[in-house]
DNA sequence: AAGAACACTTACAAACGGTGTAAGGAAAGA
DNA sequence: TCTTTCCTTACACCGTTTGTAAGTGTTCTT
């Protein structure tokens, strides 16, 4: 199960938190002293931070910041209700997602599982040089914009992605769609490729995937 | 900070917002894509919809009107036209303020301001008792599972949950789902409750929605 | 230059999910 | 029991995604 750390400085509400987060089943670590908060974490190596804007030695935003920098899992920020401001400062910071106390359980679980999802295995977005893939939603960025792939497009972007700058063979390719690099329908793949690159066209990415005659494809960039 | 998606065709006024929102540190999306633009709008699930009236593909108004069928937050509409029927219209489908175009700058980020605001309080998940409801992305959580309910069976429960242990009649069940109270089918809503029945129970939440003969529907908790 | 191998495009159809319609069965109340 | 109200099931329609099939375009080799 995934390791959550607390950095919370009121007590009830940090013993409030273990033990929602124990039932449903984490393993949780709270974070009694505030001193030396970025080196216990990058100790701790949780896969989900739990954070409090407001703490006594040092704000929650440049724990936060310092955390980013460290690349430690995601960071769910908690602040009092009021302080909309803060929330907005804190994601900007690099917090994932925030959430207001006093806060509802199943909200709390509904957060945190959804984080994890978004960055379990991977980071949330990968780089593919002009743009950025979520590869777990298939959701392609480039700037401001933002587009939802289709099931096969995603999978095989993901894969070009990954393999940055590299060929990409088509039985990869082929792995990625259904599971088998035995067979390969070279049409299916084909044709799946020409949709991908109409649909990256739309965010002026045309010729990103170039094609490399009788190997395989390449993602420029 | 806040969400905002931009849907705005024209490049310039597209890039000028974008712009704008980004300096004033909102988060900003600008959907490229106008073919499926709701069901972006429902993976993407901004805080504030900026939306143009006049798109390519489709009107904005209908656009509005299945963005707020999808119970996507505050819709600030956008239009060139300074004609009053049309922001009219476009209220009356549910778009939550408007602007003209061209717009001064601190008027849009004050209107934004304003509508994140009223929006503010209404809470990301609502609480059903023995679960919980994403109004936004009509996903159900329980416990640590989770579950995409389809649009109308969101929006039903939806109603239900927000009068929870209240009796809710079916002209209001009928004027969630298809926008009027005035010619119910009762046929068809009775359907869509029976199919959200069955979906709740795959959480094990089977007898949640109680009938009052002749009355309409209550939720149980 | 011509043929072959490879890459690409387009149109079509199957599969799937969500939805409304229609018809008949079950339950509650008189 | 009879009537009203509620529920269930099967069906058809629509839009999206995907694979299939056929034909076109391109590149390489001889």
């Amino acid at each position: 199960m995934a390791r959550i750390t607390i950095v919370e400085d009121d007590v009830l509400m940090r013993e409030e938190l273990v033990d929602i987060l124990q039932k449903a089943g984490y393993e949780v670590m709270a974070i009694a002293d505030f001193h030396n908060i970025v080196s216990q974490m990058v100790t701790l190596a949780p896969d989900l931070v739990l954070l409090d804007i407001n703490l006594p030695e040092q704000s929650g935003f440049e724990i936060c910041k310092s955390l980013k920098a460290k690349a430690i899992g995601p960071i769910l920020m908690l602040t009092s209700r009021d302080k909309l401001q803060d929330e907005l400062h804190g994601l900007h910071l690099g917090a994932d997602d925030y959430l207001t106390k006093p806060c509802n359980r199943d909200r709390l679980l509904a957060r945190i599982q959804n984080l994890l999802r978004r960055f379990e295995g991977q980071p949330g977005l990968i780089d593919g040089g002009s743009f950025s893939l979520d590869p777990n939603t298939f959701t392609l960025y480039k700037g401001s914009q933002s587009l939802l792939l289709s099931t096969n497009e995603g999978k095989i972007l993901k894969a070009l992605v990954e393999n940055r700058s590299e060929i990409v063979s088509k039985s990869t390719l082929s792995k990625c769609l259904w599971g088998t690099d035995q067979y390969i329908d070279e049409n299916a793949l084909q044709v799946n490729l020409t949709r991908l690159r109409k649909t990256l066209s739309q965010l002026n990415l045309e010729n990103k995937i170039e094609t490399i005659r009788g190997q395989g494809y390449r993602l420029k960039g």
